[in-house]
RNA sequence: UGACCUAUGGUGUAACUGGCAACACGUCUGAUUUUGGUUCAGAAGAGUUCAGGUUCGACCCCUGAUAGGUCAACCA
């Protein structure tokens, strides 16, 4: 218990558990799994799962084995398993071992044999429609099938038979003989092998029959001699069944501890759901930098450990939850800040001309504040610079963080600028601005005495090179899509993806390495995009700056108001 | 009209297992700042779903309600 204080944050249930057993001696180490299902990628929760598995299995010294849950060839692929090893590895974690329920299809063949020797399991030739409409309701009791009764010996050559492919699928199935009037659905008799001629993407054509998950799930558990098999809560009904099949079987009592999954607002975290976003094309694909998933947040330029300390910060507990995305915001801005290199990026265009300006010179401006190791960079400033349009105002306004007629701003690492000309089109847009440079208010050894209360970024027009920007914006319009009436695709935002195909950077950033996550300047954090390549550099809005002002309808830029 | 799970500020998680509710995010002040970022200082915000009970004392134990969720796939 003093142990608590130490750790400066108290243990979450599962952790007490374990805690625990260990103290009363009932395990000497522990060993965990992580168990997803080879059909899709791995997203948010997935990360959470991963981060408790190997988390807790590291707190208290033990280890991890990463199992493919392959019993349905239908929907598996490598293709999955690939991704998902490399999600695991990019999170930062290392399994014992890698296995496959598939790998111990021989020995829960064998399970089956010995439960139906018991007794306690029989094959049935009832179809799936009549086995649902003989399960009963949950206020019903079901009824026993007619086939329920058949002698050992009959079963066995049954199930062989049904192994040897001799039945069409869907003739026959094993079942547990448990009791059918149970409270508990999934105590009714339940499925425990069923027939499919599908190939396996491991095993291939050598079986016909695959093992339910429930037959296969605390049975691969027990194999490996998992101590704490942690999963989510829709499970809990299933560990009457989990310890049901352990005790017939007198195996390694492996034991299944539950959770509640981790849900973020604004987006859906379902495998079926994120899989209907990337069939339907309502989103590139599954690393769309807009998706929860693992693959999609690390495009977009979420780190690995940002994604763990949410994980942490979101913690573990039993009751369902919808965590706010800002939490995850928030870890990503508090690492990018400390990493992140430093650099100017126009966006929206303004041209300046500094009419008192002559040559072109180089400015040393830091890479990144919050390091001082991350040295200097020379930037080229002319007497032709781009700001951002949104960063001169027409009507000034009493406290002045941007350039307006007649006021002052600073040119980040450059010089003080005051305006004083304004040039517009016929139609009385501004198309340049006009002004002049104070030679004594250079960056680091300013003598003017000019005080200004903005300072801007900006960007030489001669030097600047052209890069594509892709931000994003939140991918439904509702904090749970899964709560509205309907189909949850109605509240996709549609205006998730907002392209600026021409925006203005300094010229670093070109020779920059790729991998590299940057902060440019007053504009948030971005990574470049993998469709970048020769000229085309392409860069993601990880997550913007905290912004401190507010913005008004028609993106006016207005004082805070209270 | 069943069984099971859950209920603490806007959000999420705690409360040393019975001693007058803490932390983080978010929000709001103010200071600092060559990023309206960062950093720093501070504030507001729950009396723990409700009703009883046990106890000197209950977020914690008991009883009963209420609300939400899960379970009737040859999916996992």
């Amino acid at each position: 218990m003093e142990e608590r204080k130490e750790e400066g944050r108290s243990l979450n249930f599962i952790e007490e558990i374990i805690d625990n057993d260990l103290k009363a001696g009932k395990y000497t180490s522990i060993l965990t799994r992580f168990p997803p299902e080879p059909n899709g990628y791995l997203h948010m929760g997935h990360a959470s799962s991963i981060c408790l598995n190997f988390g807790v299995a590291q707190k208290f010294g033990g280890k991890t084995n990463l199992r493919f849950d392959d019993t349905n060839p239908e929907t598996e692929d490598t293709e999955y398993v690939e991704s998902i090893k490399e999600d695991i590895r990019w999170l930062g974690f290392t399994w014992a071992n890698e296995f496959y329920a598939s790998d111990y299809f021989d020995k829960l063949y064998e399970f089956a044999v010995q439960l139906i020797k018991q007794g306690d399991a029989y094959v049935d030739d009832l179809t799936a429609d009549e086995i649902a409409e003989q399960k009963g309701t949950p206020t019903e009791a079901g009824k026993n099938s007619s086939f329920r009764d058949r002698t050992v010996e009959e079963n066995l050559d049954l199930f062989a038979r049904m192994k040897n492919g001799e039945f069409e699928e869907g003739k026959k199935t094993l079942r547990a003989k448990i009791d059918m009037a149970s409270p508990n659905m999934l105590l009714r008799d339940p499925l425990l092998y069923r027939i499919k001629f599908v190939h396996h993407h491991r095993t291939g054509d050598i079986w016909c029959i695959y093992p339910m998950y429930d037959f296969a799930h605390g049975q691969s558990d027990s194999i490996e001699h998992i101590t704490h098999s942690i999963c989510t809560l829709e499970f809990v009904p299933h560990r009457a069944l989990y310890d049901w099949c352990i005790e017939k079987l007198g195996i390694y009592p492996s034991h299944q501890y539950e959770f509640a999954r981790l849900n973020v607002n604004y987006t859906v975290m379902s495998k079926r759901k994120l899989l209907q976003l990337v069939n339907e094309k309502h989103v590139t694909g599954w690393d769309d930098p807009r998706m929860p998933t693992i693959s999609g947040m690390r495009r977009r330029g979420f780190t690995a450990s940002a994604i763990r300390e949410f994980c942490d910060r979101a913690g573990i507990a039993r009751r369902e939850k919808i965590n706010d995305i800002s939490l995850l915001e928030f870890c990503v801005r508090e690492e990018l800040n400390k990493i992140s290199l430093r650099r100017m990026v126009v966006f929206d265009p303004l041209k300046v001309v500094i009419t008192n300006f002559k040559e072109d010179i180089f400015v040393d401006i830091e890479n990144n504040p919050e390091d001082e190791n991350a040295g200097m960079r020379s930037v080229p400033f002319s007497k032709e610079i781009y700001i951002e349009r949104e960063d001169f105002l027409e009507t000034p306004q009493k406290k002045a963080f941007r350039l307006a007629y007649g006021q002052s701003v600073r040119l980040k690492g450059a010089y003080i600028i005051t305006c004083n000309e304004v040039v517009k089109d016929i139609e009385g847009n501004v198309i340049e601005v006009h002004c002049t440079y104070h030679p004594d208010s250079k960056s680091g050894q300013d003598t003017s005495g000019i005080k200004v209360h903005g300072t801007l970024h900006w960007v030489s027009i001669l030097h600047a090179k052209q890069v594509e920007i892709r931000e994003y914006d939140r991918l439904f319009k509702v904090e749970n899509p899964n709560n509205e009436e309907g189909d949850f695709k109605e509240y996709i935002n549609d205006d998730s993806l907002h392209v600026i195909p021409n925006a203005y950077a300094e010229p670093a950033l070109a020779d920059d390495k790729a991998g590299e996550h940057f902060q440019f300047l007053r504009k948030g954090y971005f990574f470049m995009d993998k469709d970048s390549g020769g000229d085309q550099l392409i860069f993601n809005k990880t997550v913007g700056l905290k912004e401190g002002f507010v913005k008004k309808d028609g993106g006016l830029v207005t004082e805070k108001v209270k």
